[in-house]
DNA sequence: CCATTTTACGGGAACATTCCCAATGTAACT
DNA sequence: AGTTACATTGGGAATGTTCCCGTAAAATGG
């Protein structure tokens, strides 16, 4: 089959007109007659016309693109903050070109060339844990292309950033299993390259010497979130001499998993050992017992960080550069706890 | 700040060479000197060179770019599918729009429309509930546009499909409720204008038929798939003169929905009413009790489709255009049943 | 040393569209 | 009638790249 796409030139030639006349019509300039107005959309429906966007792009220098990279996309909480990008992005004329880099440095670096090379108007971007290197992203600020980070945020870069107060999430978390009368709190922790990580862990700690618990080194488990290697940890966390009677984990997919581990071995949740996670992950409220979480507002930073970044691209304010935009989290109480 | 991409043209004049020269270098073509060849590579990563894809693609009539119009991003299903087909263009060289459609009609012929202006070489289709004309679709075959459908497919056209034994599976879920001593058997059926509700209500019937238990038509129950709804349906099965002992729903989500209010209501699972799903959601394993589901090969349903899509776009294979893939279910049997 | 082949590079068309500038035609006004 | 104004339309450049064709220089052969 040979496939000729239809072109204006094909309906110019079809009417006997210029192609810059029915380029006017279809763009909808004012200075064309009725008549041939009707003509060339009656010509144009009837064979399937559709602008080719790749030419107009070429021409404008602007593809009206955005690129969105995230590192997974297994739990719900990428997906949903991608719906909320999108619903934005639409609205303002832009489609979307999405990339997940399966956690692999490697990956998102080729993801960035892939942008680039599609010629985005922005991306907004979520690192992986492995990502310690920015030159890929630093790119995009060479080229003046606008960038946005969010949840997983390169803090050495100037460039807007969307995130929660994780620092404050965590604390209240910890503050909670403290008031729930737990003295020994363990803390399953992500890895220090992931600035969540850290802020994560410095909730923790700050809660504990709030209320005069000392912190137990011991207690404290950072990993690289390969989820099954959570039993593990469990494992060595329940055979120490003086085991914890709660367990904080840095996300929800590691404390449900923990939490299975636990009853599996026949303690009870939350009487033995309390759990709480982070994200409020859709499934957190439909396991037993429901995982006590801090939820994060998925949709609002999907969106915010796509405002932000489609600002930046009509308006380029350089002012905007250093912009964190940090939305609050909630700690939802469930029976985990 | 101004924008201006580096294009070929800028390395050559830097280098006195023309564009063709530079393009030779870029494009591993063999004739061109050691010499230039190696002052133009270093020149180009030095700048910060990207090719511009846009411009290959208007000139070669080849985007290599495919799309994938999913109806909704919510559960772990499409996501996952999704991730299977991403793999498999990722490595064939092709980039991947993705599109989700909210379960609006409306909303996929707009997406359809974005697939076509950006000229993608071929797109992989699942249909929202609303989706009952198809003329946005067949868009597609007059261009010589390859399609592949999946999971929620149109019987009208005659394109590659990709869907499981949604009818194989409902039977083997209902047989095993009623092994499991179960005689009043209640569907959540799906909308009929889906293949894969009608299916599944077939084998739901036929299973039945098979052990000689009436068809009560009080207990089949078509819905929207507005999970809210699921509340009044489950209500109303309850307080039947006859009620169920057991609920086979249409999807995971919709089973999971079902459970929780039949428990909310006191009613224990499985021994007065049993539930069983379809899907094998990511969630299914870990609510209490973990529920009884038909699990299809999400990632390989994605990867067929992908497979399907690119063998077409690459040799244009025509009697394929009816080719079913049907892949295999199977039965995971958990305690909610 | 001349003829022929090989090697390396330049010129220009093509892809689909938009937009500026010019050109044509028509109506209105003096 | 002649001039001006305005409404429509056409022509051509430009966007960044590839690829075909042509051509000069260098290398090879006798």
């Amino acid at each position: 089959m040979k496939r000729h796409q239809v072109t204006i030139v094909d309906i110019a030639q079809q009417l006997n007109l210029s192609k810059s006349t029915v380029s006017r019509v279809l763009t909808g300039h004012p200075s064309v007659s009725e008549k041939t107005r009707k003509a060339v959309m009656e010509l144009a429906e009837k064979m399937d016309y559709q602008r080719n966007m790749l030419s107009i792009s070429l021409l404008n220098k602007k593809s009206n693109t955005i690129g969105i990279i995230v590192p997974e996309f297994m739990s719900s909480y990428f997906p949903q903050v991608i719906i909320g990008a999108q619903e934005i992005a639409a609205q303002e004329g832009y489609n979307t070109i999405i990339c997940h880099s399966n956690e692999h440095y490697e990956t998102e670096v080729a993801n960035t060339k892939l942008m680039l090379a599609n010629q985005v108007d922005g991306v907004l971007v979520s690192l992986t844990k492995e990502t310690r290197n920015f030159d890929h992203l630093k790119v995009f600020e060479r080229k003046g292309i606008p960038i946005v980070f969010f949840n997983r945020v390169c803090e050495d870069m100037s460039v807007p950033k969307v995130v929660v107060d994780d620092y404050e999430g965590a604390f209240r978390a910890v503050e909670h299993l403290i008031k729930r009368n737990k003295k020994r709190i363990a803390h399953l922790a992500g890895p220090d390259s992931l600035p969540i990580s850290v802020k994560r862990l410095r909730g923790y700690r700050d809660a504990l010497k709030k209320y005069e618990i000392p912190v137990d080194e011991e207690l404290i488990i950072p990993y690289d979130l390969t989820l099954t290697k959570v039993k593990i940890y469990v494992n060595h966390l329940l055979q120490l001499d003086n085991p914890p009677d709660a367990i904080f984990a840095i996300n929800d997919p590691t404390a449900i998993e923990a939490l299975r581990i636990i009853r599996k071995k026949g303690l009870r949740v939350p009487e033995d050992i309390a759990v709480v996670g982070f994200s409020n992950d859709y499934v957190s409220e439909l396991i037993d017992p429901p995982l006590t979480t801090v939820s994060q507002p998925v949709k609002e930073i999907g969106s915010t960080a796509a405002r932000l970044l489609i600002d930046q691209i009509n308006r380029d304010i350089s002012e905007w550069k250093s912009i964190i935009r940090v939305l609050k989290t909630e700690l939802i109480i469930r029976k985990s706890s």
